[in-house]
DNA sequence: CTCACGTATGAACATATGTTCAAATGATAT
DNA sequence: ATATCATTTGAACATATGTTCATACGTGAG
């Protein structure tokens, strides 16, 4: 077995034993880290971030943000489905109209947090 | 021209001007939301939040993180990489060794803030 | 019912992304 | 200098992702 794999790659030689058997227990769990990240990848592109920051402002229906965000209603939809899906955002359908607006408090705080740093 | 493109669609019909017009002008440009989805970006990915989430905890070698995170050396280097390019951490030399921590509060936030959003 | 329109969906396409393997650095010790 | 080890890098690969186009769905008006 000459090919590193995951398991026996510096091991025994560099670890650091001390500080990794104290992070080790502290550390959250691969399935929680994983639900993190998925979150970050829902707001990680640059059309979702801006309908996300426009419904920040004002409940908008699909021909609103195609409009605001110079794009067509079905790339908008297409986005609007991921962020559906992920709970991040809500609708309610008056009409032929579908008015979308923000689901979840956290996403409000995170898209603001961000912007802090963005804007420093 | 009978294909939709961003320009036409839906624009004289159904937008609702008083809103799209009050929104616009509170809008962020487009430049900084591309900025605020490439921080996103970067924390949207599993590897990436958890080399941060263990970076949160204690700087630590790249063996170290390889160790933790039960992946090769070689992944954990082509991830450090991106975080570096994004100014997310910073590291220092130590004869072979190279120990990463987190450079950026804001970064920390974003994780907590999102970590408090999971675990809910 | 039929039409128009707002919205949603599916397929196709190009592009981006993450991991692996192999090889190359750079630093320490002998 | 040579060997060894931690880290980095490059190429290749498979997979995921976002947009466009065409089409379908669902509602309200005539």
């Amino acid at each position: 077995m000459t090919q590193n794999n995951a398991q026996d790659v510096c091991q025994t030689e560099c670890v650091h034993e001390t500080v990794v058997n104290t992070i080790k227990p502290k550390m959250h769990s691969t399935e929680l880290l994983l639900d993190l990240s998925e979150i970050f990848k829902i707001l990680g592109d640059h059309t979702r971030v801006r309908i996300l920051h426009a419904l920040s402002l004002s409940e908008l229906c699909v021909c609103d943000m195609a409009n605001l965000l110079n794009m067509s209603s079905s790339a908008i939809s297409h986005q609007l489905r991921v962020l559906r899906a992920a709970k991040v955002v809500k609708f309610r359908k008056d009409g032929k109209n579908v008015f979308y607006s923000l689901d979840d408090h956290h996403i409000f705080s995170l898209i603001n947090e961000g912007l802090a740093h963005v804007l420093e």
